[in-house]
DNA sequence: AAGCGTCCCGTGAACGTTCACGGGAGCGTT
DNA sequence: AACGCTCCCGTGAACGTTCACGGGACGCTT
């Protein structure tokens, strides 16, 4: 139907040249006022918008990044994407969201469409390295929570062992000896966070013995507490592969009667504002969630522009104990 | 620096024309498949993508939608945006999304910019009919939980009169009669649904008198239910403008040693999943998040392909009261 | 009156891709 | 041998905007 109104369409019922309509467009000085007034009079009596396709071709100066998360409704993905998008905001970038909803198949086809809609893609990607390269074909590209086997990306690491480690400390100062997990099981093998857990028990000659396996969901970790406590009664206090986890312990230990902190510690990981809502609040593995996604956003900047790269250690993000009422 | 790989080097080192790179990326059929191979890779070994500028010049298929909302942090927008990208993704639609942080010149900002990049503006604004319209310039917009002034606009309505009337019908059959409501004033005057509550309450020949004002955040729900509570304490149940204000007052309650429900009921407003992590879970009047946001996406499709306007029943999410725990 | 500078405005080109069309090579049919 | 068809491939044009440049009108100076 209609066809879409140009500029060439503007500067005829302004009974100007293009350029002059540009001019009026763009603020640019050289233009008579008067002029200028008319045009922009054509402007809203044809309802012009200039093409965005045709106005980026020729000054190629806004960028735009695909930031692709598997589920903004769980909370971290929240967090992590405000952060992206306030870093992008600060920069005047554009932010295309993608929620693949948690599936192989939405990644793969987000992958594919992604590359020609962006400059730059930074997510939280369970497709191998090679298959994300196959079809992002050399495009800057941004791994979250996840290291780079190839140069070829780049990633924003977690660093969790030092703040798991406090968080055992924590609990043995406060008399705890018996502490189990939550896990959560992604890819039917035990998470690294697991491994954190582990060392830091083994470092004080404590048997990490009691883990669980959990579902991503305050259900799941609900559902997960009770059969752990089942198994081992004698649990003091449980750290958990996530806050949500954590979340569905809390009120698994109420309903088991258990009063938390005194009759069960829990601690939690991600450091998740949801944490705060909780009552009681909960001790958490904190991260900085809104760094998580700055970074990952600065960095997809520094590839765009192709400067130096930073030594991984800058593209790290460290979990620190964060003690609240919990435990 | 580095000029960009465009197809036409792509045809210099495959030897072919730009036609035929063309039909080798887009699986055109007339092309040897040996020339394509030869194509592929030569792309490969430049780096090249296309331009989505000048592809998107040509081919005007991809639809772009702006989604402003001031806060993703805010788990009402989290689950609007989520259903919009939902039903973007359904269409093959992108989404870029741009949190304004609750400031009026951030959003201000993002009206300005966002004209230029997308075909079509969904979101929550806080900016007068007027001035959006001065900027958008005759893009489609759609206006999210307010009610448009101007034909000019678009809206998705929030209905919650016969929510909150089942609400507070709930609450008289528990056998409350004192109940007071938190409100939230956003622009310095009360809230619609505030309005609703008094109209309930009316029906039931009881006063909305019990009104205390509460800041947007768990915090200043608990804050404001102690001092409601302080002012009038022979309530028993208590209403608020949402469920973050609600979690607050439940937190405030347990402080006050006011166990929920038997001592005090606390119904919220929204629905939201965050109702169901706090313990006991929340009573709400329950909108239906994901719809809408989806309402705002196909509603912008509506105003893009020109159909003819749906009657504004059709652009209507009912709220309808969710009994969990906290009554 | 010639020269110069300022203020406006318009025309060709370029951005990088796809579309529409034309055409050559090769093979089979009459 | 002429024709037609299929399979490939290439060239001009178009998409809608901004950039680079040229140039006319006008006023002021010398």
């Amino acid at each position: 139907m209609s066809k879409r109104v140009t500029i060439n369409d503007v500067a005829r019922t302004a009974g100007v040249s293009r350029q002059t309509v540009s001019r009026a467009l763009n603020d640019k000085g050289e233009i008579d006022g008067s002029t200028k007034q008319r045009v922009l009079d054509a402007v809203r009596e044809l309802g012009y918008r200039p093409s965005r396709f045709a106005r980026g071709l020729v000054r190629q100066d806004t960028t735009t990044i695909g930031l692709v998360i598997p589920d903004l409704l769980n909370p971290f993905f929240t967090e992590v994407a405000a952060g992206a998008l306030e870093a992008a905001r600060a920069r005047g970038w554009h932010v295309i969201v993608y929620d693949t909803a948690g599936s192989v198949e939405e990644e793969r086809g987000t992958i594919e469409v992604v590359v020609s809609q962006v400059d730059a893609v930074v997510g939280y990607f369970s497709l191998a390295e090679s298959e994300l390269d196959a079809h992002l074909s050399g495009m800057p590209a941004v791994l979250i929570g996840r290291e780079h086997r190839t140069p070829r990306f780049s990633s924003i690491r977690i660093e969790g062992a030092a703040g798991v480690r406090e968080a055992v400390d924590h609990l043995v100062a406060k008399g705890h000896r018996r502490i189990g997990m939550l896990d959560y099981e992604g890819r039917a093998e035990p998470s690294i966070r697991r491994a954190w857990f582990a060392d830091a028990m083994n470092a004080h000659g404590l048997a990490a013995d009691a883990v669980g396996n959990a579902v991503q969901s305050v259900d799941g970790g609900a559902e997960a507490l009770t059969d752990l406590l089942a198994k081992h009664p004698d649990l003091t206090a449980v750290f958990t592969f996530n806050d949500i986890i954590a979340v569905g312990a809390l009120r698994a230990a109420r309903r088991l009667g258990r009063a938390v902190p005194d009759d069960l510690a829990v601690v939690g990981f991600d450091g998740l504002q949801l944490g705060t809502v909780v009552d009681p609040a909960l001790t958490s593995v904190a991260l900085d969630t809104r760094r998580v996604g700055a970074l990952a956003i600065e960095q997809a900047g520094r590839l765009l522009a192709g400067e130096p790269q930073l030594p991984s250690e800058e593209l790290l993000v460290n979990a620190v104990l964060l003690v609240r009422e919990s435990t």
